[in-house]
RNA sequence: GCGGGGGUCGCCUAGCCUGGUAGGGCGUGGGAUUGCUAAUCCCAUGUUCGCAAGAACUCGUGGGUUCGAAUCCCACUCCCCGCGCCA
């Protein structure tokens, strides 16, 4: 969340920010009971105030064995109003803490203004050899225009998914991964893993399953409903990316400052209920819901963040260089980005099936939106007062999206898949899938 | 899963049985004093609200009992030891 001081000193700024990220929000709702909460803090101290003095005349009376009767009877009536007070309190404070955490954080000034996604620039773009862009189009034609297959039928020809069985029992957004694509879905995930160690990356496979506290800090209140799964029975949520369990992972706790940056590879399963999406992506691997993702994340001093944001995006987008998949950078408009984040760049990977580039990476800088909910500071000396780390996450590469890419993008006039160089050694024997 | 032990204001620790302002040590910062490579003494040392004076909160977390809870009761949680189960 946002610094709550801000709601008392400068609304205005908050109001500015609201606007440009185009969002409704019931501010004066949040203002009152800000207000209130304060004045209720102020009267709540009063009262024990009171029953703190009058509880220290009961205790020195009865050392020197004089009736404190009078007092005592006193005391219960403050008791009551101070629980009528606490209740005030708590459901004020319900309120308060709900709108506050729903508060966006501020955006850096380098985030174009924009309403939406149209809005959103380009910042670069990647062709990669185009080798086996030019193969496919000599292959099916439709109505004059030639085409590529597209992953799904790829998959199904070369008896590497099988979506029926997967829908049969469990629904739709699931698969059954077969064959080379199991093993092709490995390869990336160990290159991956290699690739972050070779950077200098703690890599970390965390709980899939975490705390609502901890979910908490890492998440935006309305995320909880559309897109993570809650264990029945148990305070334990299924996280939606690693990035839940490795921002949580050292809530709570102050960081020697010598030891920063905390740069982390997580690797995880990752689940979602895409409640949000009805109807987007519906077939395929695209939008699933449960996927493998290998995860940057870093905490860092304020100072280093934005340096920090350069070099997660720098690191991905190499990593797609190597792949040789096409793809381009954009950075998203005010109006686009996400409520945590302060800056975000996405890596669009491009699909030729669908003709288009679909996101395939996301690159924030959350700066201490996530550190202060879940209270992650650092200081360099024992001693030094705190300072709210920053935090970063960035998408490596999410599996089956990048599978995706991968079929679309390497498949062959034969329907076969080549492997990308990159995964080869990975791969066993395997360099053309299907041949 | 069962049994036992534990979690105290940065760190260590007393207090819990027997309810009445959370005490000491270490570390750190500031100050004082003394002619010795240093010692000794004093003050401060978390969070929140408040312009401030000040006040409230803080003994793993949340409830309860009580005029009053670190202390008694209940639930949860984490750590340690033993047993059980298990890929």
């Amino acid at each position: 969340m946002i610094d709550p001081k801000i709601i008392k000193e400068n609304q205005g700024l908050v109001k500015e920010m609201l606007a440009n990220r185009s969002m409704d929000f019931p501010l004066d709702v949040l203002i009152n009971a800000d207000k209130q909460r304060r004045d209720l803090i102020v009267e709540l101290q009063r009262v024990k105030h009171q029953k703190n003095t009058l509880s220290k005349e009961i205790s020195a009376r009865k050392k020197k064995n004089e009736n404190a009767s009078t007092i005592i009877h006193e005391m219960g009536k403050i008791g009551t109003e101070i629980k009528r007070l606490e209740e005030e309190s708590k459901s004020n404070e319900e309120l308060f803490s709900k709108h506050i955490r729903s508060l966006p954080n501020f955006f850096h000034e380098t985030v174009p203004l924009g309403k939406d996604e149209n809005d959103n620039k380009i910042t670069r773009e990647y062709n990669g050899k185009q080798n086996f862009l030019k193969k496919p189009t000599e292959g099916i034609e439709k109505s004059g225009i030639l085409q590529m297959k597209n992953h799904i039928d790829l998959a199904n020809g070369l008896g590497l998914i099988d979506l029926e069985r997967a829908g049969k029992i469990s629904g739709s957004r699931f698969y059954f991964l077969k064959n080379e694509m199991v093993k092709l879905s490995m390869a990336l995930s160990n290159f991956a893993i290699d690739y972050l160690i070779k950077e200098g990356y703690t890599v970390v496979q965390p709980p899939f399953m975490i705390r609502r506290d901890a979910m908490e800090g890492a998440v935006i209140l309305s995320d909880f409903e559309e897109t993570i799964y809650k264990i029945e029975n148990e305070d334990l949520y299924m996280i939606g990316t690693s990035e839940h369990p490795l921002a949580s992972m050292h809530m709570n706790e102050i960081l020697n400052g010598k030891n920063l940056p905390v740069r982390y590879g997580g690797i995880s399963t990752c689940f979602r209920k895409e409640a949000g999406a009805h109807g987007k992506d519906m077939k395929g691997l695209f939008r699933v819901h449960q996927f493998e993702k290998v995860e940057q994340f870093v905490f860092c001093k304020p100072e280093d963040s934005w340096k920090e944001h350069e070099r997660l995006l720098q690191i991905t987008e190499k990593f797609y260089e190597i792949l040789e998949i096409p793809f381009r950078t954009i950075i998203l408009c005010s109006g686009d980005l996400g409520k945590v984040s302060a800056k975000t760049y996405d890596i669009e990977g491009w699909f030729p099936a669908q003709n288009t580039y679909r996101e395939i990476c996301s690159c924030s800088n959350c700066t201490d939106y996530q550190a202060r909910s879940l209270r992650i500071r650092y200081r360099d000396n024992p001693n030094d007062e705190t300072t709210l780390v920053h935090t970063l996450n960035s998408t490596l590469v999410a599996i089956q999206r990048t599978l995706v890419a991968i079929l679309e993008n390497y498949q062959t006039s034969n329907g076969t898949i080549i492997v990308p160089e990159a995964l080869k050694k990975y791969m066993g024997d395997t360099d053309e899938i299907g041949k």
